[in-house]
DNA sequence: TTCTTATTTCGCCAAATGACGAAATGAAAA
DNA sequence: TTTTCATTTCGTCATTTGGCGAAATAAGAA
């Protein structure tokens, strides 16, 4: 019952979710998924961790940056469920058509002028 | 995605959980709901009333008692995942076991009994 | 070694949430 | 009509949550 509240709890925010439909097609990492939800970096990084806490998305680390993408072999059962829930329910919904489209241009950016921009 | 989210907010609470366990045998009114949970009967009817507006249960009045039940033909596919993914994921729970046990007890009580007891 | 950069953590604030008791509401019983 | 009863709503309090900026951390660049 705990690991499955804490799942619903991290799915009881609109940004997390975005992030969970924004990594469908593939990692992406801190400074792309802020500039996507358009909060500070540290709200960004304080949502990331909570969805990591949960099991809902899997991190790695490349020097300084770091990526976030979803499992593909979920930790447990409740997760993978949740996980494909989400995606059901919302991947054709207009917010994540919207998203992804935001996300292609994104990707077009040079990630490192991106987080210079986010930076102190 | 407003749906979605107000569905994981009300799914987001451990009370909430086990009223939608609760009720998989059956529809139950209030009273019995709050001698379960061990709560104040306004807690009870609050978390109902969150429940109900995620059309997560249904309810239907008889007099003066009100009952909520799941709903057999849930008003959305979102709606019908969620309740499926509680249920596959929790029916089997210790939480579970242990409150189906306390309800069949409390179901052989007088629920005028149990109501009278819980009014001011 | 020092500086820069990407990200995370901390402390704070405002809003939301979950508990309560009291009051209100609706519907039957007397 | 008044009283009783089951439930809901309201106001309050404490806690949690989601935003922020500043500071800290980790890791590379100079």
């Amino acid at each position: 019952m705990r690991e499955f509240i804490g799942i619903t709890k991290a799915l009881a925010d609109e940004s997390r979710v975005r992030v969970l439909l924004a990594l469908r097609p593939g990692e992406l990492c801190v400074c792309q998924l802020t500039e996507l939800l358009g909060f500070a970096p540290s709200t960004v990084s304080k949502h990331l961790s909570i969805l990591e806490q949960a099991g809902l998305v899997l991190s790695r680390k490349a020097e300084r940056w770091v990526y976030y993408r979803l499992p593909e072999k979920p930790a447990s059962v409740t997760v993978g469920e949740a996980l494909a829930w989400v995606q059901r329910s919302l991947a054709t919904s207009a917010e994540a058509v919207r998203d992804a489209r935001q996300m292609q241009k994104i990707l077009k950016m040079d990630a490192k002028k991106i987080s210079r921009r986010q930076c102190c």
